[in-house]
DNA sequence: TAGTTGTTTGGCAATTTTACCAAACAACCA
DNA sequence: TGGTTGTTTGGTAAAATTGCCAAACAACTA
């Protein structure tokens, strides 16, 4: 495979990677509303701190969002929301999937 | 959080999981082009037969792709090519990411 | 300066992912 | 039927991800 092209390849899908978990895609949702502090996002998630704190620094490394230190808190807001914009199309996949694999049972 | 909630973000971050990979990117893309049996695809990728049977299977099973058996051979096509929508998007957000790490080394 | 609050980092165990090989299956053909 | 081609499945070792705790940092405040 070109290497270039294998790049590219590795880089969209670093990408996906950093959007392809539960909490992650939370916070993403959740900064689309708007900007939000670690502390804030912690409290809506549940986990430990460190772990979300862990989980921006992912999406904060992929560009998906980025941090701004204003006091003693950091705030992270979304970069483009465009990600949130395939959601409907990939929840009409995911829902046309679940309908087949029931058909399949009966 | 809200079991429903919890469980919508699972699914989604289940198909964002399973176009996550290089390979799989790649043969998502090249489906687009046109349907192919597990041998192309595995020609054009250059890894194992059942490396690439497997990659499917995760994205049969997320319902990214379906396959059809005509004969010896099983073809695979994609479902919905709005995965590739957001290219361009994510393209530009990884380059403003790249951009933004270049300017912090001057 | 000492204490408090907010955040990141290091370390670690449990889990998941990945890729290959070998073996099993499936469908065709001589 | 036996052999060939195309695909999937089981097994396994290496690598990556995840989440928590503890500790380190950073910035404000008394």
């Amino acid at each position: 495979m070109d290497p270039k092209k294998l790049a590219q390849l590795e880089a969209r899908a670093r990408f996906f990677k950093a959007i392809a978990h539960p909490t992650r895609l939370f916070i993403v949702e959740e900064l689309n509303r708007s900007e939000r502090c670690v502390c804030e996002l912690t409290a809506m998630v549940g986990a430990d701190i460190s772990t979300v704190s862990k989980h921006l620094s992912v999406l904060k490394n992929t560009g998906v969002v980025r941090d701004e230190k204003r006091g003693a808190k950091v705030f992270y807001s979304l970069v483009c929301s465009c990600v949130l914009e395939f959601l409907p199309c990939i929840d009409a996949v995911l829902q046309q999937a679940a309908l087949e694999r029931m058909e399949l049972l009966r």
